[in-house]
This record gives structure tokens, sequence and C-alpha cells, in this order.
DNA sequence: GTGTCACATTGACGCAAATCAAGCGGGCTT
DNA sequence: AAGCCCGCTTGATTTGCGTCAATGTGACAC
């Protein structure tokens, strides 16, 4: 937390109000961190006063689609599914937030997609107009916001290329490196990836069908590029996963 | 131009610096308005001053991927398309700019893809450190912009519910008629279709092969949903071309 | 004129992934 | 413990789209 200008004079609940110490909050010491970086101490405490701490069941619904929510969430602990669905059932998962991930922020009327939990979620909620007001007085922050909104740009054409143009093998492995990256940033994990998420899920995302998720994992198993774990997998061959989710 | 604070004052070179008369510049009738909108005349003035009217021949690459690039553009005319490649060959187009459209604007060190023209193209160009500083000084411009790029996240979310969970008779319908949407907002036309794309484009823009794209077009045709024109396409049968982009 | 080249279309065939179907196992509730 | 549900895996079969191949057409050079 060196970046901070008076880490001391900050309680555990700005941007953080979960109640861990600061040094165990994965949300602090992922994206939060590189915002409160960009930020001084007024502002810091501006987000202070607009942060509320909330909780949500697995299963219940964050966001409805096209239904304007009325807060921007930060993730602190658990995982969120973001989707579309067409009017016949067909459903497209666009992403999943991690902790430290922020929901939200793109301050339109709308919701371009609905979200629910994964497990149980823990969040730090700050109310809409208030954020936004706050956005106004603070460049800084605004500036900041558009960094990381550029940045899932350019991971959605990332996704597309892996939708419109990969193997079904290679999308699987894409899958997983890129979740690994993640989970590496929250919790350092390096060769074991959970996967809070279903085989439904991963197909969703991926532009597959379930049997053809399980297939390509029980496939990567066999060849002993990883073994499948009860909650995730243990990458094991990491050269060639790479060389496969590289071309 | 009623939305600009003092119209009188401004040259038509104000973000539109091409000689056209303001109404015939279709730059400015569209995104770049609404961004003139948002900002007063000293902004106006600002961005005056920094832009500078370039043109590309067909087939010029206006970014190379990995590399950054310069400058912002705002594409007044032609079209351009932006992809990413894989190692072998493989193709994602990530999408086409029409006149009104950014290029650049992620403001970040890398270029997320490369770019380039499909016919000739000109282009308002803004020096990328210049265009920065003037985010600095300018809210407005930076919340306009953070605006945009949310928009383009939504879209390119848009794209993945296509790539990963539409058929290819969907995909081609519901491309020409996002493409439509997005011509008639620049020329006015509502079931002239241009494509200045080859359907190769189409295809790696789709996640479909040309082959499949040409029977797709002929298929419709043949049903009397649309005609196929020298540059583009003529849609015939909206109500039916609207259900197949919709379910 | 003829040749070349890029783009588009069309048909025949093959295959990767979807669909259909069955069975397994763990965690519920009763 | 029995029954059920849900998620996962695996096998058999089908199919939508890709691959390969041939042909057509307009633009352009010479």
């Amino acid at each position: 937390m060196a970046a901070l200008r008076d880490p001391g004079a900050l309680t555990p609940l700005t941007l953080c109000p979960n109640g861990h110490a600061i040094d165990e909050c994965s949300h602090c010491k992922v994206r939060a961190l590189s915002v409160c970086s960009a930020l001084d101490g007024d502002e810091l405490e501006a987000l202070d006063r607009l942060a509320r701490h909330v909780a949500f069941d697995a299963r219940a619904t964050l966001f409805e689609q096209d239904e304007a929510s009325e807060a921007v969430f930060n993730i602190t602990g658990g995982s969120v599914r973001l989707y579309k669905l067409l009017p016949d059932g067909r459903r497209q998962i666009v992403g999943f937030a991690l902790p430290g991930d922020f929901l939200g922020l793109s301050m339109s009327d709308r919701n371009a997609f609905s979200a629910d939990a994964l497990s149980a979620v823990s969040a730090c909620q700050f109310p809409r107009q208030l954020f936004s007001d706050l956005l106004d007085e603070k460049p800084h922050l605004l500036r900041r916001l558009h960094t990381m909104a550029s940045h899932e740009l350019s991971l959605a054409q990332d996704q597309m290329v892996i939708l419109g143009r990969r193997t079904a093998e290679e999308k699987v492995v894409a899958f997983l490196m890129g979740l690994r990256k993640r989970w590496s940033r929250i919790d350092g994990s390096t060769v074991h990836v959970p996967l809070p998420m279903t085989r439904q899920d991963i197909g969703d995302f991926l532009g597959l069908t379930v049997e053809t998720v399980s297939r390509m994992l029980t496939k990567l198993a066999r060849e002993k590029a990883l073994v499948i774990v009860p909650d995730g997998v243990r990458l094991l061959d990491l050269p060639r996963l790479e060389a496969l989710a590289e071309c």
C-alpha cells in the first residue's frame, strides 16, 4: 500500500469495507489499489464516504438486463457471471467478475447485460448518482476509469478472436490461461486455476456446448497438460498450454 | 448544428478540417457533433488548433498492431477495417470504422489492433500527446470520451453474442442490420446498405468463411429478403430481417 | 484484342462440434 | 437409507459449416 499518500489515515473501509486487514483484502491488492494510487487523500475520503458494504447469496441477481442498476459495485469476494440472453433462451456470457472487478462503471441509463452471483459475493457499493457527481469533481478518477474501460474493450476484442477464429480446444485453453492470469493477481496462484463456474457457463462464454467443454478438458487431462481437481484445474504442461493459447 | 453554443463563430475546420461546408461534412453530422455539443467555445477552439487534415490511399495502414500510433484520428470519409491476427494467419476483424468514428481514443501505449483503409480515407488527425493534455484540461471532453468507450464496450459484447451464439444466417443478417443503422446516421440511407468491405472481410468479422457469407447472401436474395447490388445490398423484407437479427 | 488478378459464386465432400442419449456420483431433502 | 436433482462425463449419431475445387466476371495492363 505504499502508493497511498497517507495510508495510516485510511480505515480499511476505504474502497474496502469488508473488515479485513488491508493486506488480506484481495480487492485492495488488485484494481482498487491502482485506482487509489491515482487519487489523493481528499479523493479517497470522498470515496470512503460513498462506500457501503453489501453481500449477495449464490444465484442472487446483481443486475437485470435493460434495467438501470442503482449502484456501482466493486467485488470484494466471490465471483459473478455477466451475460446476455437471446429471446429464444440462448445465452452468451460476456465475462466473469472476480474480486477487485468493478460493475456498472459505464454510467449509462441501462445496463448492457445481466449479472448474477456464482457463489456468495461480497461487494462494495457506491450509489450511482453520487459516484457520478464525484467523477465530475475528480478528473483523476475519471481518467483512471477511462483507462479501465479501454482495457475492458481490448479484452472484449481478444474474446472476439477466441469466439470467431479459434477451435474448441484452443478456446478452452485460452479461457484457462486468461483466468489463471487473473487469479494469479488476486491470490497469487500460478498453476491452480479455480473454476467457480459450471461447464455450462464456460461453454456459454466460449460459444461451445457443455459436452464439448467437458471433452476438451478430459482430452487435455489425458494428454497430461492438466489435471481436473474438485474446484477447478491444475495446470501441468504450461509450455504446451501457452503454445495452444497463442496459436 | 443547433447544439453548438455559438456555431457562427466556428469555422468548418473545427473538428472538421476538410474544407467541406459544415452541412456536407458527415463527420460533424455524426459523432463529432455530439462531442461538440458537450464542449464550449474555448474547448472547441483548443481542438481546432490541434486538428490536421490527412488522407490515406485504399489499403494504406493506419495503425500497426502493437505499435503505438502517434495520433488520434477522426474519420471524415471512407472506411477502415480494424483487426487482430493470430500467428498462423487467422484473422478476426473487430470492427469497421466509418465516417464520424474515432480511432486511437484508448490513449494507451500500445494499439490493441491493426487498422487499414478499405477505400481512400480522409481523416482528422490530433497528435496524441496534445490530445491527452487537452483531456486533462477539459473534463467535459473526457467525460464524453468515457461514455463513448462504454458504448463501444457494449457493442463489443453484442458482437460476442453474434460470434458465440448465432447461426451463419443470423450472423449475416445481424451484420447487415447493424451496418444499416450506422450508415443511416451518416448518409440517411435506410434500405440501401453499402458494403465497402469484401466477403472475406465480412467472414472474418463474423467468424465465417467467404463461401458461407456468399451462400447466406444468395439465400436471402433468393428468398426476396434483399437484393445484391454492385456496391452492397438493398434490403427488401425488413420485418423478416429484423426478426432474424433479433432471434 | 488477350492475359492477369482479385473477388464472388456455386457444387461436392468432409469434418468438428452439436445433438441425442445414457450413466455416474455427490449433495440435497425426506 | 432412499430418492431426487444437478452437474459432469462419455458414446453414438447428425449436421452446419468449412474445405476443396471449378467457374464466372469485371477491372486493369499491355
